[in-house]
RNA sequence: UCCUCAGUAGCUCAAUGGCAGAGCGUGCGGCUGUUAACCGCAAUGUUGUUGGUUCGAGUCCAACCUGAGGAGCCA
């Protein structure tokens, strides 16, 4: 029995008919198309979009949506009925429809999962839609921005954003199962962590505040009432930086661990980011696929991973320098002790490595105040940094933090912080002090990375950049 | 803030200083296995803005606007 509702105002969309048909559907056998496997030899109902449609003399392919995957419905002219058969042939893309069908195993359906079909018997429209901007074919970026509320639905994008998930399953799940607290860092802070330039300012009543770009501090103090911590959620950046690893609003996870030293805390390091990877290689298998991600180089994200020192990482890149006959490459790779590695920097020296690598033991002066000095060199500080392969570049920053109050203090004297906003700080190492560490890891950093893709602003549904806040 | 590149049909791009073009998408028709199908027909333009050079500017010059990705900074 077939239920066409036509016609009715071509291409209009009445909303009290659109609710009608919604519940009279035939409810019977729902499924997702993630679960299509499930269903081989079944009678079932998707509910969707349409995202392409093949027309092919008597026969059809539609190929469906619904949120959890991708399938193909096939229609054939003599079993669906004239009626049905030149609705479906000429409705637009990302037309809404509730398709019911027989589910059938097929080698040549292309999906996520692929290999399935659904034999369509009968489909309602709930709108034909008409002009949907983004074709299966290129585009630019500029043009996909101004449509992201709608690139959303292409295959890519929709395979990274379940991939994220996963990723930010994965990492509440690791904190979780090892003892930590969950706690919340505040977003509207008096002052800095770290100097004041690339802070978001905003009005508190007649007061100014920031966007906080940390909650770290906020967890130090945690730390010493809960032991194990952590704090994931937004965090702002009105950094300057136009370039494909930035973005001015993102997610950061910061755990802080109570007696906890250098060592230790690249060694939890090393267990989570592997868990986490491993996660994504095990229930995203179909995304990465959508992807075209090399997986070959994801499985090689085994702890231990490889531990080098800072002076060994200088004198790793000058050798590289050296040796590389590119001019652009050389006058890019310059560096002396003492100053910060650059993404170029970073990039050639993870070349070296098939999985991510620490570099540790900084020069105090390029880094943040609060890290530990290193014991018998002042000039270097216990911080850690992880860099991912494959060019992917910082993915963590991390450190032992200073636990003796005086030379905290000195710290902040020579960086010319407020003192006052401080003094709560300061409480933290005055009553029971006890040696800490703890790290921050981006969240789009590290998807970017996962999925293998060119640029982080494809990571965040609606990514905030320097020249975008729109949609 | 600095450097480099770009802006032409809905989209992606061509066009020696000399008639504004193609592919895709869209509409109509054809095809029983399409995977960004294929074949035929049709419609589609304030060449980012302003000014200048020239008989003539999409093309050359200047300024501006918008965007891109790289530096710095960082997750």
């Amino acid at each position: 029995m077939l239920s066409v509702f036509h016609p009715y105002s071509a291409r209009s969309l009445l909303y009290s008919r659109l609710h009608r048909n919604l519940r009279e559907t035939t409810m019977t056998n729902l499924i997702t198309i993630e679960r299509i496997a499930d269903h081989v030899g079944q009678r079932v109902t998707i509910r969707g979009w349409l995202y392409d449609l093949t027309p092919k003399g008597k026969l059809l392919f539609l190929r469906l949506r619904d949120g959890t995957g991708l399938t193909q419905g096939v229609a054939y002219r003599p079993e669906v009925g004239d009626e049905l058969f030149e609705r479906l042939a000429h409705l637009g893309q990302e037309s809404s429809l509730i398709v019911s069908g027989t589910v059938k195993a097929n080698d040549r359906a292309p999906g996520v999962p692929r290999g399935y079909e659904i034999a369509v018997e009968e489909a309602e429209v709930l709108q034909d839609a008409v002009g949907y901007p983004i074709t299966p074919k290129e585009h630019g970026v500029e043009f996909l921005m101004d449509n992201r509320h709608l690139w959303l639905r292409s295959s890519k994008q929709w395979a990274i954003m379940r991939v994220r998930a996963t990723i930010k399953r994965a990492i509440i799940d690791f904190f979780d199962s090892r003892g930590f607290l969950n706690i919340d860092t505040p977003i509207i802070t008096p002052s800095a962590a770290e100097g004041t330039s690339t802070l978001f300012e905003v009005g508190y009543f007649d007061d100014k505040a920031y966007l906080a770009q940390t909650g770290q501090l906020y967890n130090e103090a945690n730390i010493m009432a809960f032991g194990k911590v952590y704090c994931f959620g937004p965090t702002f950046r009105a950094e300057k930086s136009k370039t494909r690893r930035h973005l001015a609003e993102f997610w950061m996870v910061e755990p802080e661990i109570a007696f906890c030293d250098l060592e230790q805390l690249m060694a939890l390091e090393e267990e989570f980011v592997s868990t986490v990877v491993g996660r994504a290689l095990d229930e995203r298998a179909n995304e990465l696929a959508v992807l075209e991600r090399d997986v070959t180089a994801l499985r090689n994200v085994v702890a231990p991973f490889p531990r080098i020192s800072y002076d060994e990482a200088v004198q790793r890149v000058q050798a590289i320098r050296d040796a590389t006959d590119d001019p652009e490459l050389k006058e890019q790779l310059a560096i002396e002790w003492g100053d910060d590695f650059g993404s170029p920097h970073e990039t050639e020296l993870t070349k070296q490595f098939d999985r991510p690598v620490f570099v540790y033991g900084y020069p105090t002066a390029v880094k943040a105040f609060y890290m530990e000095p290193w014991p018998g060199r002042p000039e270097v500080c216990k911080s850690v940094d992880l860099l991912a392969p494959e060019g992917y570049g910082e993915i963590i920053g991390g450190s032992e933090r200073m636990s003796d109050p005086e030379v905290l203090l000195a710290a902040i004297r020579r960086h010319e912080l407020p003192e006052a906003n401080y003094q709560w700080y300061i409480d933290l190492r005055r009553y029971g002090s006890v040696p800490h560490s703890g790290f921050g890891l981006g969240l789009e950093r590290t998807v970017t990375w996962v999925c293998g893709i060119e640029h982080i602003r494809q990571t965040s549904p609606f990514p905030r950049t320097l020249n975008r806040m729109t949609p």
